[in-house]
DNA sequence: AACTATTAATAACG
DNA sequence: TCGTTATTAATAGTT
């Protein structure tokens, strides 16, 4: 059904996959509903898109029963997805509460804070800070150490190049030669750049 | 799609739900397989028939794992649950990475962290602060205004008893009666203890 | 289960 | 992403 039909292999244009993913999932997810509703079905349809996107439709007796009223039929189908639903939907408040105590890390979100979280919230940054103002220092500090040690590294080649480059006849040397401070300036402005790039 | 369309309601003849389900169940598993074949995603579809029959379709890691890592477990309802299993799995994760980037602001588990997620970090400790600072100032006035409000009530309060009091005839006063400035000093006093200690 | 008249889904395109 | 349209695919009712 389109202009054309498909043969039923991986669709290799990546944005005509995406678009194609797109539109049959939600055929999909209308059609599985659909059939939940016109024959009493129990179905459940999970779809993870490549970039690992998470889709789903689920109607399961326990559903119909919550929503209709009817008295419960005790199989343990319907009982093991209630089970695992009860999971996730655990799972799913955790990160609520996670994430919701990051925003207020971030500021975010406070409207219902009291002054008494307010305030343990202000000490917790202020720790956090300092520990991560500690921890920068020390790595710059091994950065910068670094960065000496590759300089010295590199003044030393230098000087080594130089050397060999006067003990050779001149014969041998086609282009004009830097004079050895001019060489020296030049190493020294490069790493100097580099060094303060990162 | 069929001589004439139908309402999407439970399709009241039992022999014609029967017929019905039986052929959107093979639409909806074909439906299902293709989209996993199209677009390389991972895709279950678990359908209970209304009789309580098991159908199901599925492409995904889950399946891989549970036919190649063991191999006897490939009964259906074990099957079916590997995908919640699944799903929980992918809950914890998250709550994992949104703890640990907790931590992060209070400053612990930093280890990994290079320099610039370090400095990123400490740009959004400042700016929570910052805001939490601004929150809690605000949170403060508002209670000393509460504070004030309540003040003036009960000075007022005071000076009408004590009007009272001194229009009653002495017999009626049994104890030392504080005089009017005394008593807004005690008040004043308790009122701005309160309010520091907040 | 097979058949078809119809509706529904969708591939390609804008 | 969103809408349109030419086509194919699914399927409701029928045999």
């Amino acid at each position: 059904m389109g202009r054309g039909k498909v043969e039923l292999k991986r669709i290799e244009n990546s944005s005509n996959r995406q678009v194609t993913f797109s539109k049959r999932r939600n055929g999909l997810l209308k059609k599985a509903f659909e059939l939940s509703i016109l024959c009493e079905a129990e179905v459940s349809l999970i779809v993870f898109s490549p970039s690992g996107k998470f889709h789903h439709m689920e109607r399961s007796v326990a559903r119909y029963r919550s929503e209709v009223g009817r008295p419960g039929q005790n199989d343990q189908r319907s009982r093991s997805l209630e089970f695992w639903r009860c999971e996730i939907e655990e799972l799913r408040k955790t990160i609520n509460k996670t994430e919701a105590q990051l925003r207020h890390f971030i500021g975010e979100d406070m409207e219902l804070l009291g002054l008494k979280e307010l305030k343990q919230l202000e000490r917790q940054l202020k720790t956090g800070a300092e520990r991560i103002r500690s921890k920068k220092k020390r790595a710059i500090s091994e950065h910068v150490s670094l960065l000496k040690s590759k300089l010295s590294d590199l003044q030393k080649e230098n000087a080594r190049l130089q050397k060999r480059l006067h003990e050779l006849p001149d014969a041998n040397v086609s282009s004009r030669i830097p004079e050895a401070n001019e060489c020296d300036a030049f190493h020294q402005r490069r790493i100097f750049l580099d060094g303060s790039q990162q």
